[in-house]
RNA sequence: UGUCCGAUGGUGUAACUGGCAACACGACUGACUCUGGAUCAGUAGAGUCCAGGUUCGAACCCUGGUCGGACAACCA
């Protein structure tokens, strides 16, 4: 009993959208049914905020034992293409879900949305409207003050069916005429002001072809399709709130099915942009290397960075869902991808800024094969070997001439272990006094302490990683960091735009040298380098050139250490 | 000088719907460690935008402010 209730206690409590749901479902409004859609305009690609979107209707949808269904968009030709179709499905379904044989096209329901606008035309609802786009924009007023009505207001419902009908037959040139909702033109709310309904637009359809001239307006076809598909809630982002009023106008004059709409705030993280404008614009001006560019906050970024479905998915239910406006840190983004390749990558060693070690005392040509683990968190991965000789690679960070207090690494006369291998100690340092670094570092080794051994548990402070030098796998590593410099690159000063604080140092190509068991690693295959971070081969490698990605560096104490001192 | 929406530690989300503000990330200690990772233990940090009111009791209800956001595409 007492278990119990601490069960109880530990459940998630229900997020408002929950709590909508399963009050409509406690007053049985729906027959208790649940259906939710994605409705994406197939114009640009999906990035982390539709993965919110995406998480949250079918995570919806699964929880309260419903369906979801994939909705294009897809009123607007001159935008959209089926590029961004596939893309979008390939993007969910990365996501891990499924909308069964429920994938759907507003462009399905033109027929449909016609004979809408019809209706509303006979009910003396709508009307045709010869003015200029420039003449409606004059007309509409400001949010503080009442539009003027089209002197095409007042047109018989016959001449209105004529006209239409015309529109559609293709009598009529681009802009000359479209539908309007005769609502209210001194209406506080914007959208209620005699919304266009209907446009002439000349233009290929990615589905329909030829077959329209006239193409529905977003506002027209989204709530009816919603209606169409029998959607009991409609969830959206907070802009969409204004527009519910006219949603719920056009519904009730034409008489059919409500949805409920219900809005939510759209995600915002931190040292990142979100908006698709700006996105394309970063690709367009070649800021970044495509929309799959790694630094970008794209679904098919982050894939390509190494992040995970689960991670991603992980990180929409933590952030949580409310109305208010939010900036995301993305060091929640990183938590999750780190926890999640922590427990499912292989470690390897690789070398990213080699300094050559020598070990005097261990024989040259000699090699050993070391024995190592490849995930200390699952020990069903196994253990690999790592030949061991006596010329190596180290990082050059991980040796200092004369180290600060609480360096635990390699110094003159200091120890440290080699990790799966032994330890060495630091003899003396040769310098290139061109150059004034260090080339080569002089050790020797205790072969009692090979791992394993029972002289190897001797304490000492520091492990480092290493890769003999003969055996060393060369590769291409590409070091990511965050796209900006700037916490909110939106928050632009006077003069300046968001691409002004672009972070110069998001990219850093360097050459690693790697354990040879990665020789033939695969694309997408996914690596921690010990100590210095997880690692995903990128689409970009070949046999005999590896190119890495960094997805995220490891936490790391030191670095912050040394800051603070 | 419009309409709508929102306001809880640095960030995000909770608070069993009126019962002395919790969880996660982040930060900081320390333990442990053949990854300065992971793990474990712990600390600091908000008195809930402000002012009134209702109530034995308010983050939750009411009133009035303040601040922030959305809306004026033949885009979605």
């Amino acid at each position: 009993m007492e278990k119990k209730i601490s069960e109880e206690k530990n459940e998630r409590s229900l997020n408002f959208l929950e709590e909508i749901i399963e009050k409509d479902l406690r007053n049985n409004i729906n027959e208790g049914r649940v259906h939710t859609r994605f409705p994406p305009e197939p114009n640009g690609y999906l990035h982390i905020g539709h993965a919110k979107s995406i998480c949250l209707n079918f995570g919806l949808g699964k929880k309260y034992n419903g369906k979801t269904n994939l909705r294009f968009d897809d009123t607007n030709p001159v935008k959209e293409d089926v590029e961004y179709v596939d893309s979008i499905m390939e993007d969910v379904r990365w996501l891990g879900f499924d909308w069964e044989d429920r994938l759907f096209y507003a462009s399905d329901y033109f027929e449909q949305l016609y004979k809408y606008a019809v209706i509303l035309i006979q009910k003396g609802k709508a009307y045709v409207c010869d003015m200029s786009a420039e003449e409606i924009s004059e007309t509409r007023g400001t949010p503080s003050r009442p539009g003027k009505e089209s002197p095409y207001r007042t047109r018989s419902v016959e001449e209105n069916l004529d006209l239409f009908t015309r529109m559609r037959a293709g009598e009529f040139p681009d802009g000359s005429k479209v539908l309007r909702a005769k609502i209210n033109m001194a209406s506080p709310n914007m959208h209620m002001r005699d919304p266009v309904l209907y446009r002439i637009l000349h233009a290929t359809h990615h589905r329909t072809g030829d077959k329209w001239c006239i193409y529905p307006m977003y506002d027209f076809a989204h709530g009816q399709s919603d209606s169409i598909e029998r959607i009991t809630h409609s969830i959206c982002t907070l802009e969409f709130e204004v527009h519910r009023t006219l949603y719920d106008w056009l519904i009730r004059e034409i008489g059919i099915y409500a949805p409920r709409q219900i809005e939510f705030a759209r995600l915002n993280l931190s040292y990142t942009v979100m908006s698709k404008r700006k996105l394309l614009e970063l690709v367009q001006q070649k800021k970044v290397n495509g929309w799959d560019d790694p630094r970008m906050p794209t679904i098919c970024g982050l894939r390509r960075r190494g992040y995970t479905p689960e991670s991603i998915r992980t990180f929409a239910d933590i952030i949580g869902v409310a109305k208010r406006d939010n900036v995301i840190d993305m060091s929640l983004l990183e938590f999750c991808i780190r926890e999640d390749l922590n427990k499912r990558s292989n470690r390897i060693m690789a070398i990213l800024n080699p300094v050559k070690v020598i070990i005097d005392n261990f024989p040259e040509g000699r090699v050993e094969e070391m024995e190592a683990v490849n995930n200390p968190e699952d020990e069903t991965k196994g253990k690999r070997h790592v030949p061991f000789s006596r010329e190596l690679f180290i990082e050059r960070e991980d040796f200092m001439e004369e180290p600060p207090k609480k360096f635990f690494r390699l110094f003159p006369g200091g120890e440290v272990r080699l990790r799966s291998a032994y330890i060495l100690k630091c003899e003396s340092v040769i310098k290139d006094l061109q150059k004034g670094e260090i080339s080569e570092i002089h050790c020797t080794y205790d072969p009692e302490t090979r791992s394993g051994m029972p002289q190897s548990n001797r304490k000492v402070k520091g492990t480092l990683h290493w890769v003999s030098v003969n055996h060393a796998v060369e590769a291409e590593v590409r070091l990511y960091d965050r796209l900006f410099s700037k916490e909110n690159p939106d928050d632009a000063e006077e003069g300046k735009d968001f691409k002004d604080y672009l972070n110069p140092d998001s990219l850093k190509v360097c050459k690693g040298y790697l354990e040879p068991s990665v020789k033939n690693a695969l694309p997408g295959e996914k690596f921690q380098f010990e100590r210095l971070g997880y690692f995903i081969v990128d689409k970009d490698s070949t046999n005999d050139h590896l190119v890495f990605n960094r997805t995220v560096t490891l936490k790391d104490s030191w670095t912050r250490l040394e800051k603070n001192q």
